[in-house]
DNA sequence: CGTGCTTTTGAATAGTATCAAGGCCGGTGG
DNA sequence: CCACCGGCCTTGATACTATTCAAAAGCACG
């Protein structure tokens, strides 16, 4: 753990500190906490104080619920610029965790000085609060499709929603499509389809052999986007 | 459809508005709308678009999500005191709908006047944010047991979920229990469950053998709540 | 006293989870 | 350099759970 470096200069574009008056972002600045995790390492764990809110600066985290015998449903997936952590106010605990995919660094900002920065800015709220309802209206999404669709389904959409919040690679892009943006184990997943290992591994042998999807080392390239669409499309769903 | 009467005076203690300055309470009196909904109404359909913010003045909501051959999700469910709609800016479209579960009142305050109110009133959009915040809480909540548990234990979820929601009726307390606060059908239970109405029935059947719910007319009373609870106790939820 | 709607039960089917075993690959140590 | 080990990935067989289909009973309403 470091003091931070500038707000102002920090090569994120999108986190929302930005939205907060200059005296504010120095404000900040001057308060928060910069640190860097290692792949696999937690950035909170369920059970623990919530005592500030995490920014993503540069990174993949996964948040996860763990329940039954181990087995960890992941509940939301994050990126840089997207926010962690704020689910309550002080002297409450986490219901869940959030576990760096690669490595990530995350900067925190204590509860009193990001509720004062709240009522000081009132742009910077309302960014925060469009994105809570973003995340929100996601989450039905995938409410929505962990109730009503098959496995096959399932597979097909949590494959689109890595690309729909990861993307794809810039350097992956060919005629035979595009690699996705992250390296991910059959288990997470799993964790994301609500199902196991072994469906998941079904499932995408089967995309491999329609020529949806091809493996490529540790990682999946999204041959054929549309049909993985149209596999979706009587939910129409909006990722 | 009529001009509402005042939002000081409303009997609604839970309404977000009153944490807004007087002079803005007296602002979006001047330009809400009040609207009665009968039961099985929609507040708001899929497709349309948002125009605004609605708050429940009086009454009981369900989010539905429709999706595979008629088969609704219920995404959330709402009361007194709770928001409704806000889910992206102008010119966007709802992704889902609002469908009064009785009769119900709502307040409408259109987007030009909630987002100025957001950024006069910053302790009003803290508070919303907070609300978002809370729901996001739960939602996740409701993605762990969806991906998870069996059919029997979402059954027994969903009436404690009920009971979180709408609570139980003050006259309905008896020395075998509480009648839930709701008149909900079985399908609309098995769409909170994302099952069928068979699974509901089966399972609503084995608990009443077990004395742990008695079925009441069209209500249903839970007679032993800690023994429902303790069908979910590994996966430490929080309600 | 039908008519239509919700609820209930049963039986057949399909889909999914679990269990078991083997393959692949990178790293470590002899 | 090769053999071994452990992690992750893959495949097959089996058991189980949940869904679907069908049919009937209960109930409110005109």
């Amino acid at each position: 753990m470091k003091k931070a470096g500038s707000c102002i200069d920090c090569f994120n574009p999108g986190c929302f500190i930005k939205y907060c008056s200059s005296k504010w972002i120095k404000e900040i600045e001057t308060h928060k906490t910069e640190v860097s995790y290692k792949k696999g390492q937690a950035v909170f764990a369920a059970g623990e104080f919530v005592n500030g809110l995490f920014f993503i600066k540069d990174g993949q985290v996964k948040v996860v619920s763990s329940g039954l015998n181990d087995k960890e449903q992941i509940v939301r997936l994050a990126t840089s610029g997207h926010i962690l952590g704020h689910r309550g106010s002080n002297g409450e605990t986490y219901p869940i965790s959030a576990v760096a995919m690669k490595d990530s660094v995350v900067c925190f900002v204590k509860n009193e000085t990001i509720s004062e920065a709240f009522l000081k800015n009132p742009e910077f709220t309302v960014k925060l609060m469009l994105f809570y309802s973003k995340e929100l209206r996601g989450i039905e999404a995938r409410i929505k499709y962990l109730s009503q669709m098959t496995v096959r389904e399932k597979v097909a959409f949590a494959l689109l929603y890595l690309k729909t919040i990861f993307g794809y690679q810039a350097q992956g892009t060919t005629n035979k499509g595009q690699l996705l943006n992250v390296q991910i184990s059959r288990t997470d997943i799993a964790g994301i389809c609500g199902t196991n290992e072994e469906q998941v591994i079904r499932n995408l042998s089967d995309f491999e052999q329609e020529k949806l999807i091809a493996k490529e080392g540790k990682k999946i390239r999204i041959v054929n986007e549309s049909t993985l669409y149209g596999i979706l499309k009587v939910y129409n769903l909006q990722l």
